[in-house]
RNA sequence: GCCUCUGUAGCAUAGCGGCUAAUGCACUCGACUUGUAAUCGAGAGAUCGAGGGUUCAAUUCCCUCCAGAGGCUCCA
C-alpha cells in the first residue's frame, strides 16, 4: 500500500497509508483531539475532517480553540439554526440569506413570510436542541449547478449566489433531511453544537445594499460546551455594565430629552467637566506642539459648501435653512472655514506649515437609526485643525501628528484600538470626488507614510473622506462596534477647489497640501470610549469628582468648609456632602459615584486639622495631615504629563 | 432612512378593558450624629410618551406621531 508523508504544524512528519482520512489521523494522536476536532487544514486550506488524504500533505487539526475552527463551529450552528428554522416554518417560502461566521458569532439571514418575533428565537433554540441530539450527520456532495438551481427555484437569494459561482459543479451539504447550497467546510456532526443561543434579531439589507430589500437576521453563538456559553453569557453581561449609555446616564454625566430631540445628549455638570478637561488640555498641548488656535462661525451661506463639495457630497448630511432669502448650512466640518483665514492674505513658503487648530462645534444631520449616546449624534465638538503645509513638508508634518495621537492614547490609557487605512472605491458611486489620478497619487503617499511609521494598520475599501484618503485609529464599542476615534487625512482637491496658493522661493504661485486631523477626536465619542475602558473609574486627572468630604456630624461642617476651600485653590475638584445620613451610607454612595478619594471628618480630624482617607476600592489610607493630603493628590494629578 | 423590540414617579420594576395605579432606590421633613455595603418615622412625587380611533368604559386593544434599544445602511 502506497503512504503518504503528513507535516504537522510542529514541523515534526508521520507517514500513514494513503487514503487515510484526517479524522483517522487525529485518531492516532488522541481520540481527545479526534472527538473535539470541527475540521482540517490541508496545505492550508479549511476542509472537512472527513476528507482523505490522497498526497503528502501538512496537516493541521481544527478545533473549536482555533480560530478558524471556532468560524467553522459558528458557520455549521448557523446551518443548525435553519434546519430548525425550515422545521418549525414548514410549508412557508422562506428565502435563504447569506449565513456566516463573525468574530462575536454566527447570523443567517431569512426572508420570511412573517417576521420573527423575540419569543421564536425560543421554539428555534428548542427546535436546534432537538437536532443536536439526533446527532445527524453533516456529508458533502458535488452536485451540477443545474441541479442546484432546479431544486432552489423558488428561493431567488439562493439562485442568485448558485450562479454566482464560476464551476458547474457545486457543494451541497447535507444533515438529516436538510440540504444546503455551501461551500463548507463543516463539523462532521450536528451533535458537537452542544450550547448555542440566539441573540438577537435584526434587519439586514440582501447584499448589503440599502436598495435591496431588508431581511431578517437572527445572531448566536455557539460553543462545544455549557460551560464555556455560561462565561460568554457572564462577559457579555459584566461588558454591558461598561455601555457609557447606561453608566454615563447613572453616573449624572449626561442625559437626554424627547423635546430637545434626538442625537441631541445634554452633558450634566460631570459630564461637562470631563469635556472641559479634555478640551483644555488638547488645547494646551496643541499650541505646544505649534498649532495656532482659530474661532470660526458654526454656519455659513450654502455657497462655501458648494465651493468645498459638501453640498455635492454631504447635503444630506447637513442641516441646511433658509433666512432672509438665503440659504445657510450648520457647518459639518471645519476645514472651509479654516480656508478662509488662510486666503485672507497672501503667503509665502515661509509661513508654512500652518497649523489651524479648533476645538469646533460641527453639526451633522444623521440618519435617526444611527444615533446612539455619545458616540454617534447630531452635534458634536470635534478636536479639529488643518495643516496647510508645502508637498515636502507634508510627510514629517503626517507623522507629527500621528505621534501626538499616540501620544494621547498613552496619556488617555485607551486601549484595544488599531489603525485603518482608508482608501476610495472604485464603484463609481460618486461618493468620492472625481480624479483617479489624484486619488492614487495621494493614497500612494499616504502608504509610504504610513509604511515608514512604526505602526501596524488594517487597508480598507470604499472608507475614505470624499476628498482624500485616511489614517484612521478605530475601537470598538462594549458591543463590539467599530468606531472611528480620530484621524489623520490627505487632501489633495480641496486646496483647488479653493484655489488656495502660497508664494515659493521662485516667486511663483504654488499648491499647498493639507492635512485634516482631528487628535483627540469628538470630545463626546472619546468621553464616550473612556467611559467604557475605565467602567466609570475615571483616573484622577480625568474624574469630575476627585474628592469627597463626608462630615460625620454637623458640627464638623465648618472645618469641612474650609478644607474644601483650600483644596479648591489648588485646583482639585471635591464636593462636600453635608446630609444627615449615616457615615456608612454617605461612603457608600461616594463609592457607587467613583470618587476617587473619600474623607471622612469627625472629631479627632477637625482637631488635628487632618482627614481620614479612604479610596473609592475602600482602601483605607488612614488619618492625615491636610496639606500632605492636597499636595499628595495635586503631584498625583500631574503625573499624567 | 429601514427591520425587530420598548415607553407606567428622577431611576429600576409590578399591574390591569372597570376600585384611590403598586413596590424598591432616590427626593423632602422630623428624629438619630452615627467610622467601612442599606438607622427609624412621616411626606411629596405619575395628565401610565403624545394625538386619534374602537368601546358604556382604554394606562391596557387598534392606528399615527415622538422618543429609546439592538442591528442593517451610513459615519467622527
Amino acid at each position: 500500500m502506497t503512504k503518504v508523508k503528513i507535516t504537522f504544524p510542529d514541523g515534526s512528519v508521520s507517514e500513514f497509508d494513503k487514503g487515510v482520512s484526517a479524522f483517522d489521523v487525529a485518531m492516532s494522536i488522541s481520540e481527545g483531539l479526534a472527538r473535539n476536532s470541527v475540521a482540517a487544514m490541508v496545505n492550508g486550506k479549511a476542509v472537512d475532517i472527513s476528507t482523505t488524504l490522497n498526497t503528502d500533505c501538512e496537516l493541521k487539526i481544527l478545533t473549536f480553540k482555533d480560530e478558524e475552527g471556532k468560524d467553522i463551529f459558528w458557520h455549521s450552528a448557523s446551518h443548525l439554526m435553519t434546519q430548525a428554522i425550515l422545521r418549525l416554518f414548514k410549508g412557508q417560502n422562506i428565502g435563504l440569506g447569506v449565513g456566516v461566521a463573525v468574530t462575536d458569532g454566527f447570523y443567517q439571514d431569512y426572508d420570511l413570510e412573517e417576521p420573527l418575533r423575540p419569543d421564536d428565537l425560543v421554539k428555534i433554540e428548542e427546535e436546534m436542541k432537538k437536532i443536536v441530539k439526533e446527532k445527524l450527520k453533516i456529508t458533502q456532495k458535488d452536485i451540477p449547478k443545474a441541479e442546484a438551481l432546479e431544486f432552489y427555484k423558488n428561493d431567488p437569494y439562493k439562485i442568485e449566489l448558485a450562479n454566482a459561482i464560476p464551476e458547474d459543479v457545486v457543494s451541497m451539504y447535507s444533515q438529516g433531511e436538510y440540504d444546503n447550497l455551501c461551500k463548507g467546510p463543516h463539523v462532521p456532526n450536528t451533535g458537537m453544537i452542544k450550547a448555542f443561543k440566539l441573540t438577537k434579531i435584526a434587519g439586514a439589507y440582501w447584499r448589503g445594499d440599502s436598495k435591496n430589500k431588508q431581511l431578517q437576521r437572527i445572531y448566536g453563538v455557539a460553543f462545544p460546551d455549557k460551560k464555556e456559553l455560561k462565561e460568554y453569557v457572564r462577559l457579555r453581561e459584566e461588558a454591558e455594565k461598561r455601555d457609557h449609555n447606561k453608566l454615563g446616564r447613572k453616573l449624572d454625566l449626561f442625559t437626554t430629552s424627547e423635546v430637545i430631540g434626538k442625537g441631541l445628549p445634554l452633558l450634566c455638570p460631570k459630564g461637562a467637566t470631563i469635556k472641559r478637561i479634555l478640551r483644555r488640555f488638547i488645547e494646551d498641548e496643541e499650541y505646544k506642539r505649534g498649532y495656532i488656535p482659530t474661532e470660526t462661525p458654526v454656519m455659513a451661506k450654502s455657497d462655501l459648501y458648494k465651493m468645498s463639495g459638501h453640498y455635492d457630497h454631504y447635503k444630506d448630511s447637513m442641516f441646511v435653512f433658509e433666512s432672509g432669502g438665503e440659504e445657510f448650512c450648520l457647518r459639518p466640518m471645519t476645514c472651509p472655514h479654516q480656508f478662509m483665514i488662510y486666503k485672507s492674505k497672501m503667503r509665502s513658503y515661509r509661513d508654512l506649515p500652518l497649523r489651524y487648530a479648533e476645538v469646533a462645534d460641527l453639526f451633522r444631520n444623521e440618519q435617526s437609526g444611527e444615533l446612539h449616546g455619545l458616540i454617534r449624534v447630531r452635534q458634536f465638538t470635534l478636536a479639529d485643525a488643518h495643516i496647510i503645509c508645502r508637498p515636502d513638508q507634508l510627510e514629517n508634518e503626517f507623522k507629527r501628528v500621528v505621534e501626538l495621537i499616540q501620544y494621547l492614547m498613552s496619556v488617555l490609557g485607551l486601549t484595544g484600538y488599531w489603525y485603518r487605512f482608508s482608501k476610495c472605491s472604485t464603484d463609481g458611486s460618486g461618493k468620492y470626488i472625481d480624479n483617479p489620478e489624484a486619488w492614487a497619487n495621494s493614497q500612494k503617499i499616504m502608504k509610504k507614510i504610513v509604511d515608514e511609521l512604526d505602526i501596524e494598520y488594517v487597508e480598507a475599501d470604499n472608507e475614505a473622506a470624499f476628498y482624500g484618503p485616511k489614517l484612521d485609529v478605530q475601537m470598538k464599542n462594549v458591543y463590539g462596534k467599530e468606531d472611528t476615534l480620530f484621524t489623520v487625512q490627505i487632501d489633495f482637491a480641496l486646496p483647488e477647489r479653493f484655489d488656495m496658493t502660497y508664494e515659493g522661493e521662485d516667486g511663483k504661485k504654488h499648491r499647498p497640501m493639507v492635512i485634516h486631523r482631528a487628535s483627540i477626536g469628538c470630545l463626546e465619542r472619546t468621553m464616550a470610549l473612556l467611559i467604557e475602558q475605565y467602567a466609570g473609574k475615571f483616573p484622577l486627572w480625568l474624574s469630575p469628582v476627585q474628592v469627597k468630604i463626608l462630615p460625620i456630624a454637623d458640627r464638623h461642617a465648618e472645618y469641612c468648609e474650609k478644607i474644601k476651600k483650600q483644596m479648591f485653590e489648588q485646583g482639585i475638584r471635591v464636593e462636600l456632602d453635608s446630609r444627615s445620613e449615616s457615615i456608612k451610607k454617605k461612603v457608600r454612595e461616594a463609592q457607587l459615584e467613583y470618587v476617587n478619594y473619600i474623607l471622612v471628618v469627625g472629631d479627632s480630624e477637625s482637631e488635628n486639622g487632618t482627614v481620614n482617607v479612604r479610596t473609592r476600592d475602600n482602601e483605607v489610607h488612614g488619618e492625615k495631615k491636610v496639606d500632605k493630603f492636597i499636595s499628595e493628590v495635586c503631584a498625583e494629578i500631574m503625573e499624567r504629563r
